[in-house]
DNA sequence: ATCCATTCGTTCAAGCATGAACATAATAGT
DNA sequence: ACTATTATGTTCATGCTTGAACGAATGGAT
């Protein structure tokens, strides 16, 4: 038995990316309480931002940019469709996809959940300098790189 | 309407802060599968890990450490207990307080996760000097303060 | 043309997390 | 001592996410 094996706490690496997790964890939640009275949750902001950003996206691109299964995706866009706040259109071209847009509704109702979201993130990293704020989101996306290849 | 409003992707806290979750969750994903082998769920990881630092905790602290609510905890230590993996043992002075202790089983379980954990870790935060590092988990710490007055 | 492999979306069962409602135990106020 | 309030843990219904199995559509190889 080695008892000289360093314990994970004693570890700055460690105790630090403890410290991202707890973070991102409260970020979360925080985010569904604030997100409650539109009657979104985040996973269902984050499919109206990316179809904001990506007009005609099909549903197995947002359910990679995402990080979620596809299956996920299928479950997800019919409460959203029904809401009349996105449109599935099947492709001419390649009938298996569905292109995916918002609605106006899905539209306006994005920009009052970004104001919400903004503003928590605004707040939480207030904290930082522009220069750390930087930092950070160069170190996490080295990360995201690092990891995908795993 | 106010055309001149800044749209989230314009806002470096925004980028970074979506850089920092999409970490958090491939990271979070990944030490899902390489703790597959384990028969061991990330969160049951935590809740090993808290009861290796904190013996003798009851069930509403270890919720509020992992920031779960208590019905979570009860639903998620029976499996370990049958596993064999902790104990629960009622508190004799309190005796609505159930006192939880890692079992010998329980302690090298945890051992061999925390050998892949921290074996991710060190490769998600290799690219990070220490400086940066510690710089990051400081950021981090003040964010998770900041939020859970909100 | 005809297979064969691949891709896209769906369905379904299983596992998790949540919050409200509850039962029991402790504590404070009177 | 007695009541009211608070704290701990459980139960249950609900909803979310996942992964495997499936059908349909596409593209490539021969």
């Amino acid at each position: 038995m080695n008892i000289t094996q360093e314990l994970p706490w004693d570890n700055p690496r460690f105790r630090n990316w403890v410290a991202v997790a707890r973070a991102c964890h409260v970020l979360e939640r925080t985010l569904a309480t604030k997100l409650a009275p539109l009657d979104l949750k985040p996973a269902q902001l984050d499919v109206l931002m990316n179809l904001y950003r990506h007009p005609g996206m099909s549903q197995h691109d947002l359910a990679r940019k995402l990080l979620v299964g596809r299956s996920n995706i299928t479950m997800l866009l019919p409460q959203l469709e029904a809401r009349g706040l996105l449109r599935r259109e099947g492709d001419e071209k390649d009938k298996r996809v569905l292109r995916l847009n918002l609605t106006g509704a899905g539209e306006a109702l994005l920009m009052r959940a970004l104001k919400v979201h903004m503003a928590l993130i605004e707040k939480a990293m207030s904290q930082s300098t522009p220069e750390q704020c930087d930092m950070i989101g160069e170190q996490m996306r080295k990360i995201a790189d690092v990891l995908k290849e795993a």
